[in-house]
RNA sequence: GUGAGCGUGGCUCAACGGUCAGAGCACUGGACUGUGGCUCCAGGGGUUGGGGGUUCGAAUCCCCUCGCUCACCCCA
């Protein structure tokens, strides 16, 4: 009988990393409610279709990455690989393009995608993200993007950097990727077998490819240049996106063979990156997915977001953690005898009135235990609860960095935990 | 899906093919019968990932399988 695991690319999330995971949820949160984000929750899982119209049937997601299964009615399910069709989905159905068509919304949980674990890639992942549906305006690209840096600098993240792109709209990408396939039909022996496919199924793709040969071809001079084709509405998109990113101070590189691996995005593009993950490099990324909505058959309804990788976001976090104390306020009860544990059992519905902390432990142990116990937990304050005080109807107080102990009664003792420990403050991490 | 490296107590790691597979940390108990940290002593905990093979003898060598890690691919 072979032990149970988590299945493959799952893990358990506990301890002392708990905290960095709030601590990145409660960011997001408050940014969140300072931009005027709302909360939205769709489904674990949806139908296949939505993954198969809105992130596109030739990406590498759609094609070997998702999670698909027929439920007991036969439906065909799958366990979402990204947020924003999902949101979109819900957008569209309950009707919000004609009853209020301009909205904020963030998301944040796990996603799924099968493909190998490797260094912040897990099958189980979780993404947090902004979608800004309805607006046309390059500002609120800036915005989206604004949201994304306030939050990694508000978790203190440094050396990140962003790369941006445009991908053309309906208008000009056409002619662009025409362009490609020009360039291609008599150099497409030079291309790698992977982008050989790509030429028919998913042209752009072939741009962010790392394969020597097919880097050398993208460097030649007659190679043409997205940035080239781009039509007069997109220049200016772009151009005035840029113009209020470098208002806002944000710094950013563009990086022409920046293209995304769905196929809803349309004009901006962008990815953050850092250099200390090894070969998972992009913590976040997003961009404008105008043609989302008529895929999934709903009318054209402009939108701009952007998701990040909490577990890479935890990987940085722990890198730059230095020394963090795991001292916690309140106070351990350390019962003696079941006479003892009766009784702080009760005193403990007393502390919950005063917003005191508390840890009960009801190993029926020594009152060495006890000691050890609240040591090990990083706990100041102890009572301690025996015959000897239920007879004289005190209780025992003692604080471990002193070592000093007094009985009190039931006020005194009140008194003074409300002097030592202010409710309120929550000390696990800083 | 492809490639490489690695699987030994809860954790980190020892053990030239040769007695009962060890140590540190952690845990439990004692020295200290109701007083923690430090110290000392003792104890529990392993089918060496699983299966097969070679051998007088396998944690060690070979094959298969599973898992982990990293990379490719792709992305967050």
């Amino acid at each position: 009988m072979s032990q149970l695991k988590v299945p493959k690319g799952t893990r358990d999330i506990l301890g002392r990393e708990i905290h960095l995971w709030r601590r990145i949820e409660e960011t997001v949160y408050s940014v969140a409610q300072l931009f005027g984000y709302q909360e939205i929750r769709t489904p674990i899982f949806e139908s296949t279709e939505l993954f198969a119209r809105g992130v596109g049937e030739g990406t590498d997601i759609v094609q070997k990455e998702m999670y698909t299964f027929l439920d007991k009615g036969g439906r065909s399910l799958t366990l979402r690989p990204e947020g924003t069709a999902p949101v979109m989905r819900a957008y569209l159905e309950q009707g919000f393009a004609v009853h209020e068509p301009r909205v904020k919304w963030f998301y944040l949980g796990p996603m799924f995608r099968y493909e190998r674990p490797q260094a912040g890639r897990m099958r189980q992942f979780h993404q947090f993200g902004f979608e800004a549906i309805g607006f046309e305006s390059p500002a609120c690209d800036a915005e989206i993007i604004l949201i994304a840096w306030t939050i990694y600098e508000e978790l203190g993240l440094k050396r990140l950097s962003l790369e941006i792109n445009s991908l053309g709209c309906n208008h000009c990408k056409p002619g662009y990727i025409e362009a490609l396939k020009n360039f291609f039909r008599d150099r497409s022996e030079e291309l790698c077998s992977n982008c050989k496919d790509r030429l028919e199924r998913n042209p752009l793709r072939i741009l962010d490819c790392k394969v020597e040969t097919c880097q050398t071809v993208l460097r030649s001079t007659a190679f043409p240049n997205l940035q080239d084709f781009l039509c007069e509405d997109c220049k200016k998109h772009q151009a005035e996106l840029l113009q209020t990113l470098t208002a806002l101070g944000i710094p950013f590189v563009i990086n022409p063979h920046l293209v995304r691996g769905l196929d809803y995005y349309t004009r901006t593009a962008f990815e953050v990156k850092t250099g200390e993950l090894g070969a998972q490099d992009a913590v976040g990324g997003g961009g404008r997915y105008d043609n989302l909505s008529q895929a999934l058959g709903g009318q054209r309804v402009p939108g701009v977001g952007f998701a990040a990788g909490m577990e890479r976001i935890v990987l940085l976090l722990q890198k730059e953690e230095t020394e963090t104390s795991s001292e916690r306020s309140g106070v351990y009860l350390a019962p003696l005898g079941k006479e003892g544990e009766r009784y702080l059992l009760v005193l403990s519905r007393v502390l919950l009135q005063h917003g005191i902390p508390f840890y009960t432990d009801f190993a029926d142990k020594t009152l060495k235990y006890h000691l050890k116990r609240a040591q090990k937990m990083g706990i100041r304050w102890v009572v301690i609860l025996g015959e000897e005080e239920i007879q004289k109807s005190v209780f025992l107080l003692k604080d471990m960095i002193s070592g000093e102990q007094i009985s009190l009664s039931q006020e005194g003792l009140l008194k003074k935990l409300q002097e030592e420990i202010s409710g309120a403050e929550n000390t696990y991490l800083r």
